[in-house]
DNA sequence: CTGTTAGCGCATTCAC
DNA sequence: GTGAATGCGCTAACAG
């Protein structure tokens, strides 16, 4: 592997002569340029960026830490974020911290050690406060999927309340009054979002909530199965079942249709998410979209704007839209 | 920041001495090993990676391309090989190539130049000449996906062909002989091997080739549903379609059913990799496994074992199974 | 068992 | 416009 130096020997300039034409950030004459320019082709030469990086105190290169990644939804998120920082020369490393504060907390002390000019988290397991404190670090952080007041203007985040709003008011528009809810795992803060905005719209609607109609899941198809048997189990009058994503909405289906019980015919069921499904699956369904692919793009931005001084207009908030289909229906008497 | 210096000082002794319990590579007698770890603390010391590769010329990172990021298949992927990986404190770098010759190797040389100790590629645009080429250098490469008989140690991948076979000799043994084939795209090699497989249980079955059978989509659900119109158009006489991947297959299923075409009544329809589904989809889809974790995984213990003797088992060639379910079934007459 | 010394490959002052 | 010198933080001989 060639080096500067070699480089520097076979053009018959100095090793910061050539580290010159390399950055293009000094003047060199146009002559002795190509000199240099000809010793690098010839040599093959390609910077360590290992070197680089210690001496310059930058990578070109920011950390990503996510909870997970397989699922639809992180793969696209990824996709984005790689794609709008690849683009601009910038590279990504990927650590997953699988919504455990301890391993979260790995992750991050991973990417800073790896000297990562910028890290963009979504995690979940870590306090506010741990953020607070990452925040006022020397390496600037972007949050996606989180708010946190003290350093809201480096969080990209959806509105999950309006979020949790939009779902069950809309059964409830469609004449719905026993509404259940399927919520996400209780410790992630966007699950108790989404139930804060299920209440307002129950409130708004004049319904009292009932813990009955209650049931805490765990975002996966068979977490919604089962939370749905256990609903029916209760023996409550129950006309509609909104769900926190479209997993569990999906195992909820599938329980009701094995029951005999159509869907939307007896019960409405509403999703969130807007994952990909099958066009020929029926019901389709009714959900919320999650803007992702967006967030991950903007919080890429952000990077690029705030740490490598790129051009681009950011956006922090992200609203959810109402994507109604069908397995959501008015309430037969 | 403190450095190991720092550390030195406050500990009283030799900076040779501080990386010595750091990297507890060598003898260092039980008390200033203490007093080391003592000031470590005190400080909150923690080694600069960057540094210690430099020096080192070792990262502990390894790095992974892809050709993309999002889908079901990639992802279930790359948290296995990140799992595998974090758990022996190694981290993983992430490129994605796009399918394109020049992003892919664009990636590859991303990831050589930052030091990455191995690389694991699954990629498709560059040729063989330059992965056995790539493969010369000093970082070892690893290969999913792709079978390579000069560098076939380094090769983790499916027998496609095989998995081609089991699709078709499936529907075969059910009694269709109008048996279409919907292809990926052909520039990729594991497109053209489950084309071969699809051929020999044509072949073995006594059933001519027929182009006329033939579509080759794009792997996209939107792609099977196209190519599924331009078979009816053709007005050859259908009675099972197998496609190259599951995602096609819904496509191709939809378009059946918005015809009023039964499947499998009218219509067999195989899919190939095993996607996680609904569970209340109908029909559901007959499938061929494609342990693409399991391959991820093995990826990473091939590097575990081949760049830090970490002593684990290898299986290089994975064997598709037949996943019967309920989009194919035995040909009425 | 411990300290000294020399780089790893490059960016970055400073002179000239 | 160019070169010489210094150091980023750490590892790895080599002595002792």
């Amino acid at each position: 592997m060639a080096t500067i130096y070699d480089v520097s020997v076979m053009a018959g300039v100095s090793l910061a002569t050539v580290s010159r034409v390399v950055n293009n950030n000094a003047k060199v004459s146009e002559k002795t340029r190509l000199k240099v320019l000809e010793a690098m082709e010839k040599l093959d030469y390609r910077p360590n960026a290992t070197a680089r990086s210690l001496a310059s105190n930058r990578s070109d290169s920011v950390g990503v830490l996510v909870s997970q990644l397989e699922g639809p939804y992180y793969g696209t998120m990824m996709q984005q974020i790689e794609e709008a920082l690849r683009s601009a020369g910038k590279h990504v490393i990927i650590a997953a911290g699988r919504s455990d504060e301890a391993l979260e907390k790995d992750g991050v002390e991973f990417l800073l050690d790896r000297g990562c000019d910028a890290l963009v988290l979504d995690v979940e397991a870590v306090t506010d406060e741990y953020l607070v404190q990452l925040a006022k670090g020397r390496t600037p952080i972007v949050l996606i999927n989180r708010y946190i007041d003290a350093i809201q203007d480096r969080c990209i985040y959806l509105d999950n309340e309006q979020g949790g709003y939009l779902a069950t008011s809309h059964v409830v528009s469609l004449g719905h009054r026993d509404v259940a809810y399927v919520s996400g795992p209780l410790y992630k803060l966007d699950v108790r979002q989404r139930i804060a905005g299920h209440k307002r719209a129950l409130a708004e609607a004049g319904i009292d909530y009932d813990e009955r109609y209650f049931v805490e899941g765990d975002f996966a198809e068979d977490g919604g199965a089962a939370a749905m048997e256990a609903l029916l189990e209760r023996g409550v009058p129950l006309s509609a079942v909104v769900c926190a994503n479209d997993r569990m909405a999906s195992g909820a289906i599938a329980v009701c249709l094995e029951r005999g019980l159509s869907v939307p015919g007896d019960i409405s069921v509403m999703g969130y998410d807007n994952n990909p499904l099958p066009r020929y699956i029926s019901p389709t369904m009714s959900t919320i979209s999650n803007p992702i692919h967006e967030m991950g793009k903007m919080a890429a931005h952000w990077v690029l704007k705030h740490v490598y001084q790129v051009d681009v207009a950011i956006a922090f908030e992200f609203m959810p839209t109402l994507i109604p289909r069908g397995s959501t229906a008015v309430k037969t008497p």
